[in-house]
RNA sequence: GGGGCCGUAGCCCAACGGCAGAGGCAGCGGCUUUAGGUGCCGUCCAGUGGGGGUUCGAAUCCCCCCGGCCCUACCA
């Protein structure tokens, strides 16, 4: 690895003045320094606490740009995470040059697991390492001399924080979601047309027999509870007993098992809160044509949410309808057996007492009764974890159920099997099997040898097994339906049509997306701000009332269990701090006892509205000033629903947190707390860079900081290993940090090389040894102004020769460019030719101040720490930060004459040197007095002539 | 299986559909140096993964194939 030293720039041979990673060191902490002292990047919003200074930018345009914030973990960061903060940071200080008030800064995302699972190792109390990493953080970001306002940093640890996280869980539990309105509205509203009568209980949300007039209070409180936008529930988790706690679908690898400890999760259902974001599904497919987001990302949260239509359709068995989601209404005649997820609740009631008479000894899977068989299908099918059901290529399994239903067009009685292919969790959790037009069901009706019927007449050739194809229905006609021969969109129109009439089925929408599992059985997390009466509902805090701290214990590790121990039940830590459960509280009725919520929340929360806290970090009233949201978030023509200009982050949050936070911010939207409906105007993925890896003879990674390179070839210690590039990791053994560059190049020599690489978005493989070109860079822009050997600064005040100074305005003009369209590594190739050309002009000094200026402008974002210093060497006494960016001379832009290419059938044939402003007829009559073309043409008729002004002449014969 | 992105000098990357090269790394030659290194100057280097199409003109737009990367996956 370079050091300081390898650079060569000893004190021996070096001039004294050079630009050195020691004299880098110098100059940055220097800076790094004032800009703190002097509040350089703060920056003022129109109102409220923040807003000193604001007259000063009063008239500017403004700008809001942010990253994703990090976690803080033990490890630092790598040179992977600042590609992104250092983006967005190179363009906060060019739109403030620009001329916007820009706000840009960072905070940590520092509840989580990591922290939790680090303190049950050390006995070292979460908050304490949590912290201790932010410290580490902080310097780190700050020795990269980010531009931020750092007196909006906030951590989702952080009391003041949660307090609004808890605030805003408490406006989501407070509200249910108006379908006809298609919006979220205060709860209150909700009893109060309840009461009046003028609005039923929403379906599905009265589980009493009576109407709501005749109902108790108790019961009130149920059917209220069951409308909320947050709302507990009996769902299926993920529950690792070797753990002790649930885990999220992210949390489990392919086999089942936990990522953490590779315990084995089992499938349970646990009371538990969830998020209605189901409700917003359609809104969150919608908005996404209004934002400005990669396709890629707006694709996969499309495919996420998984909106597909189609009906749902009943099927008579003996113990009540069996209602089914199909996107296929067409190939119902095609429906030969139906399968329900080993979770569904009619299971137990379709489930015989006895085999039905005559059934195969393949159905019976061996056991004796079908609730034998039904009942060992299913504890297999709990052992494995959702995702595992879901990992494709699996043989298809399941279990005969012993009952019959109905198919309500053809009448035939159809078996009823379980098999855990179908999800409870999606649709109905059932299905009609069609196993003539479904890959799925053919395969499962293989095993079980049963029934296909084609519905569908594939097209000519087809050799396949399941045809999925468009095609005319065939065999699927009775009297008064008639399908055959209408292509599948008709075909379903049709059959919709006709269960309609008939009563037994209805089209319908269904979506892949879930409600959130927003509860975790953890200690490091925001508390819920809920407690329970003697009835078990829940019950919200008054406002007054939060933040709920999370109480203070040594015990926070969650209680495991043997790790098979699949009945075991989780106990959340903070259920064991009696003294912080059981509260007695007045919550306006007088004194009572209750006991307090003890899960937490999960570690998305935080990240679901920290962009907002941002805007007004101080504020103790509201999350934000509704003023402050709409000044900086607010929507206007160029982001139609608002939201951060600019975010930039790793495309691994393409679903989980942006869903998450644009689900929020809708909710808050809807109950008139913010102007804008979206969170994130402009997603901008950064891309990911490559660091070598290096595996020995046996295909093991050994450690890439260990490899020395010897011509050409790679040796680990004496073995000889082989070099690949591969994302950086702890598995490929290659994290590389920031620091030992800094300390071999200096900060800025760090930005300007991972800008310079290639595009933001783009990933790249990382030549380490590459850094040398942006160091020799700022050493010549530095030689532009100081006499290396004497220190004196060595501009003139010449005029800039005409030349040069139409290189000077094009160089404006394309670096510019390059800030605009986040491509740094064109801004820094056209400073760097600017460059060579003032030094190739003024060798030994000499250069005109205003070419010195420009140049150091125009780097400042790139590299400001020497742009500050250069700049205040030329004398100026103030930063730079807020100077006005360099503005091209259009008259500048083009020379007077240019030399456009000539054609002949599109082969370049000739040069000639035209006025810059010569309309096509004279460009052609140049290009026909040049003797090349006139050779080239060698006296034939021109069939067609194409002249473009400024471009290029092209004769077709 | 589905979806997306990307293939331009040895390497990283530029190029409104209009002369393929802005910039850098590496290499080579020279100056500097006791030497190595640094620094400076100069120089070398591809016809755009392959095939077809649209066009006066294609790296750029369209189709197919090859290669690489990323995401997603029993969603009825």
């Amino acid at each position: 690895m370079s050091t300081a030293a390898d650079t060569g720039d000893t004190a021996a041979d070096a001039p004294p003045f050079r630009y050195t990673a020691a004299l880098a060191d110098a100059i940055e902490t220097g800076w790094q320094d004032r800009w703190e002292l002097e509040g350089t990047f703060h920056t003022p919003n129109p109102s409220g606490p923040l807003s000193d200074g604001f007259d000063r930018v009063a008239i500017r345009s403004h700008a809001y740009i942010a990253d994703m914030f990090p976690y803080p973990s033990g490890a630092g960061l790598h040179v992977g995470h600042p590609l992104g903060y250092i983006g967005t940071d190179v363009y906060a200080r060019y739109r403030r040059m620009r001329g916007d008030n820009v706000l840009h800064t960072m905070g940590f995302d520092a509840f989580g697991l990591p922290a939790e699972q680090y303190a049950v190792e050390t006995g070292q109390h979460p908050r304490t390492t949590t912290y201790g990493n932010i410290d580490i953080y902080v310097a780190q970001l700050r020795r990269l001399g980010l531009g931020h306002d750092t007196r909006r940093r906030i951590a989702t640890t952080d009391p003041g924080f949660y307090r609004w996280t808890q605030w805003i869980f408490l406006q989501i539990f407070n509200s249910w979601y108006d379908t006809e309105q298609d919006k979220a509205r205060p709860v209150a509203e909700l009893i109060a047309e309840l009461d009046a009568g003028s609005r039923a209980p929403a379906e599905g949300s009265n589980p009493f027999d009576r109407p709501w007039a005749e109902l108790s209070e108790v019961q009130r409180r149920q059917v209220v509870d069951n409308h909320r936008l947050a709302y507990r529930s009996d769902s299926m988790v993920n529950w690792a007993p070797g753990l002790g706690t649930v885990l999220s679908n992210e949390e489990i690898t392919a086999d089942g098992r936990s990522e953490r400890g590779n315990f084995p999760v089992f499938r349970r259902p646990l009371a538990q809160w969830n998020m209605r974001i189901t409700a917003y599904a359609d809104r969150l497919v919608r908005d996404l044509e209004h934002i400005d987001w990669p396709d890629k990302v707006r694709t996969m949260q499309r495919n996420w949410i998984g909106r597909s239509t189609g009906a749902h359709v009943a099927f008579q068995s003996p113990v009540g309808p069996l209602e089914v989601f199909t996107t296929r209404p067409d190939t119902l005649f095609g429906a030969t057996y139906i399968v329900v997820a080993p979770e569904h609740p009619m299971v137990d009631a379709l489930t015989t007492a006895t085999w039905p008479e005559g059934t195969a000894e393949s159905w019976t899977s061996g056991a004796a009764t079908p609730g034998e068989a039904v009942a060992a299908y299913r504890l297999a099918a709990s052992r494995r974890s959702e995702l595992d059901r879901q990992a494709g290529d699996r043989a298809k399994t399941g279990a005969f159920t012993g009952s019959f239903a109905t198919n309500p067009v053809s009448g035939t009685q159809i078996p009823v099997f379980v098999a855990d292919y179908v999800l409870m969790g999606y649709g109905t959790g059932a299905i009609m099997a069609v196993p003539g037009q479904d890959e799925r069901d053919w395969e499962f009706a293989e095993v079980y040898d049963l029934p296909i019927i084609r519905t569908v007449q594939p097209a000519e050739g087809f050799e396949g097994k399941a045809y999925t194809g468009d095609g005319p229905a065939i065999n699927s006609s009775i009297d008064g339906l008639a399908l055959d021969g209408l292509d599948v969109p008709a075909a379903k129109a049709r059959i919709i049509e006709w269960l309609e009439a008939q009563g037994s089925g209805r089209g319908s929408v269904t979506y892949r997306l879930r409600d959130w599992l927003f509860s975790r059985q953890r200690y490091w997390g925001e508390p819920f701000p809920i407690v329970y009466d003697e009835t078990g509902l829940p019950i919200a805090l008054p406002e007054s009332m939060l933040p709920v701290e999370l109480p203070e214990t040594d015990d926070f590790s969650p209680k495991s269990f043997s790790p098979e121990d699949a009945d075991s039940t989780p106990e959340p830590p903070l259920g064991r701090l009696t003294d912080w459960v059981e509260v007695e509280l007045d919550l306006g009725d007088g004194p009572k006892k209750y006991r307090r919520e003890t899960n937490t929340m999960p570690n998305w929360a935080g990240s679901c509205w920290y962009e907002l806290r941002y805007l007004d970090p101080t504020n103790t009233e509201v999350f934000v000033d509704p003023e402050v949201e709409r000044y900086w978030m607010g929507p206007n023509a160029d982001r139609p629903l608002g939201g951060v200009e600019l975010y930039v982050g790793g495309v691994e949050h393409a679903v989980l947190h942006l869903l998450y936070a644009r689900f929020w911010h809708k909710v808050l939207h809807d109950l008139g707390h913010l102007s804008s409906s979206e969170p994130f105007h402009r997603l901008v993925n950064q891309g990911m860079l490559q660091l070598p890896a290096y595996t020995n003879a046996d295909g093991f990674y050994v450690p890439a900081a260990e490899v020395a390179e010897t011509d050409g070839q790679f040796f680990w210690g004496d073995v000889e290993v082989t070099q690949e590039f591969g994302k950086i990791g702890k598995s490929l053994k290659n994290v590389i940090g920031p620091e030992e560059f800094i300390a071999g190049y200096g900060a800025d020599t760090f930005r300007l090389f991972e800008m310079f690489s290639g595009p933001l978005d783009q990933s790249r493989p990382w030549d380490a040894k590459a850094i040398v070109g942006p160091y020799r860079l700022l050493q010549r822009v530095w030689r532009v102004v100081v006499d290396e050997r004497t220190g004196a600064t060595h501009v003139s005040d010449d005029a800039v020769p005409e030349e040069l100074n139409r290189l000077l305005h094009k160089a404006i003009h394309a670096v510019r460019g390059g800030y605009e369209t986040l491509r740094f590594n064109t801004s820094i190739a056209r400073v760097t030719e600017l460059n060579n050309a003032i030094r190739q002009a003024y060798p030994d000094g000499g250069a005109p101040r205003e070419l010195a200026e420009s140049l150091v402008l125009m780097l400042a974002p790139l590299a400001p720490h020497i742009a500050e210093e250069l700049w205040s060497l030329l004398g100026h006494t103030s930063s730079l930060a807020w100077e006005q960016f360099p503005i091209a001379d259009e008259t500048l832009l083009v020379d007077d004459t240019i030399e456009v290419p000539v054609q002949v059938n599109g082969k370049v044939r000739a040069v000639i040197s035209v006025p810059s402003d010569s309309d096509a007829e004279a460009m052609e009559a140049a290009a026909r007095a040049e003797p090349k073309i006139v050779a080239a043409l060698d006296g034939r008729e021109t069939r067609r002539v194409i002249a473009v002004p400024g471009r290029l002449v092209n004769f077709v014969v």
